[in-house]
RNA sequence: CGGGGUGUGGCGCAGACGGGAAGCGCGCGGCGUUUGGGACGCCGAGGUCGAAGGUUCAAAUCCUUUCACCCCGACCA
């Protein structure tokens, strides 16, 4: 018997890394921080991966690639982003059994190769805006690594877009920060919160940095996406400038923006149970699994007609099929191996089945038996488990929003704040009008970092929970990953 | 970088204090019985005990050195 999953209550960051291992998503690299990822994980990955990149089709952008080593001197020329990044990079001093010149960072993001390359590209405001994304590996070399969530090396998508004006520009940032929410919400079932970064917490050279934050499930925020605005910084940096209409020479308004693998993580803390994984079936791998079940040949003989049938009427309705026909598990192992593995819908077969020419359906979103359906008729199989899909797909979304909405609690005063956050954890949605003293002073104190201020301030005004001055501005405070 | 800890078959661990034939569970291979919620029996393969040096008749165990990794903190998608 294999290892079960350590009950997360108990201790979630264990639970976390059972899971990924029994999964079969990662296992560690011989590279210290690194990961390996399994062929489950990776295509779980492409999963993400499509999702987005049909909507960065839809809004206009191209895919290209740009170089894996920096020369150092770019980095330097833009003050706050060499600042924020030396103590993370990986540089290379030798090639080819030769010190370098000069050394080549390993991009640890690609705002400045990418505006070198700009500066180049853009001559006249008929060039803007340029929109094009990289999927590429990126390396940071972390003090501290964990799984998906913080990697020294990962993979992502980082978008760049060099646009006229500091509007056109501001409207991409934000933007593309709502595709990401409307992936993360429609195509993960995550809830997330959209909001602004503090200064504290921006991107190294932005103006402004945009997050997605979601709630995982020990009530911890986990930043599932940002979207910059760089305002000219880069372009300045880089000579990003073009000819307006009136023939002067302007500086472009530039924006990146990025997803990582780290969202596998957040899928997974965000919609795990003590069973292990559920996937949402818009990007799970195997959406549906046949687990066909007989004693002797004589009833496998049965059987698999029917769990051929079964799989060519999915397919047919372009469902992403696979049939366990393992001789060598029993039908209980292989379900709870699925449901490790967080299918989303599992359709069994047996004698029984095969005689009544229904078969069985359970669906991963709900615990154990509960979420089975005896007797499906063959006929109309393909129908009944694509909607039994889309009710998974909703049914993983509104427990993690019941979740999130249960482990939110908005709090007026620092005490309170102090209270609930050692007692019940969650998100802690205050009105905030501090600086960045007052943001240390509650990260020391109650280890809660401010998340991002909400976009539009859904209410009136009220007293800063902390200074007491009277503000607009609401914001998530939480512990974070 | 500070504070803890661990290195023993593929994975998880015991053995170490008090030196005396390398063990257990899972997994893996074979055969048989099983199979509708993690099956069982029998047989079997697999380890220079992280590395180097030392003490000893004898070292996984004691001593010295060293390397690696993990956890907690500061940093971060």
């Amino acid at each position: 018997m294999a290892d079960r999953i350590t009950p997360r209550k108990e201790d979630y960051s264990q639970w976390y890394l059972d899971v990924i291992r029994e999964a079969e998503l990662a296992e560690n690299s011989p590279v210290r921080g690194s990961m390996v990822i399994r062929p489950y994980g990776y295509e779980l990955w492409e999963g993400v991966r499509n999702g987005l990149d049909r909507r960065f089709k839809a809004t206009g952008h191209r895919n290209a690639y740009f170089p894996l080593f920096i020369p150092m001197r770019f980095l330097e020329r833009e003050a706050d982003h060499v600042e924020g990044f030396a103590p993370e990079l990986a540089v290379v001093t030798i090639g080819g059994g030769k010190e370098l010149e000069e050394p080549l960072a390993v991009r640890p993001t690609s705002e400045t190769i990418i505006g070198h390359m700009y500066s180049r590209w853009i001559q006249s405001y008929r060039d803007l805006p340029l929109l094009i994304n990289q999927w590429a590996n990126v390396v940071r070399w972390e003090m501290r690594t964990r799984p998906f969530l913080r990697t020294m090396e990962f993979l992502w998508q980082e978008g760049h877009t060099a646009h006229a004006t500091a509007e056109e520009a501001i409207e991409e940032t934000l933007r593309m920060l709502d595709v990401y929410a409307d992936f993360a919400i429609n195509d993960a079932a995550i809830p997330v919160i959209k909001g602004r970064k503090s200064d504290r917490e921006k991107f190294a050279g932005a103006v402004d940095s945009y997050t997605i934050e979601a709630m995982m499930g020990n009530g911890w925020a986990l930043q599932a996406g940002t979207s910059h605005y760089l305002g000219t910084n880069f372009a300045r940096a880089f000579d990003i400038t073009y000819l307006d209409e009136d023939n002067e020479l302007q500086y472009c308004h530039t924006t990146s923006w990025g997803v990582s693998t780290r969202m596998i993580g957040a899928i997974i803390m965000a919609h795990g149970d003590d069973q292990g994984l559920r996937l949402p079936p818009q990007l799970a791998p195997i959406q549906v699994v046949i687990v066909p079940i007989w004693r002797d040949a004589e009833e496998k003989a049965e059987v698999f007609p029917m769990v051929e049938r079964v799989r060519t009427a999915l397919e047919g309705a372009e469902i992403r099929v696979h049939v366990d026909d393992r001789e060598d598990q029993t039908p209980g192992y292989k379900f709870n191996d699925w449901e490790m593995r967080g299918v989303p819908v599992r359709v069994e077969i047996g004698p029984r089945d095969v005689e009544k020419d229904a078969v069985v359906c359970a669906r991963r979103d709900k615990p154990g038996r509960e979420g089975k359906e005896f007797g499906v008729p063959v006929a109309n199989v393909a129908e009944h488990v694509g909607d039994l899909l889309q009710q998974v797909q909703d049914g993983l979304l509104h427990q993690a929003e019941a979740f999130r909405k249960e482990n939110t609690r908005h709090v007026t005063d620092y005490e309170t704040f102090k209270e609930v956050l050692e007692e019940e954890g969650g998100f802690l949605r205050v009105h905030w009008a501090g600086d960045e003293e007052d943001e240390d002073r509650v990260q020391d104190e109650t280890k809660a970092t401010l998340r991002c201020i909400l976009l539009d301030p859904p209410e009136d005004e009220g007293r800063c929970f902390l200074t007491g001055k009277r503000t607009e501005q609401v914001a998530i405070f939480a512990r974070a990953y």
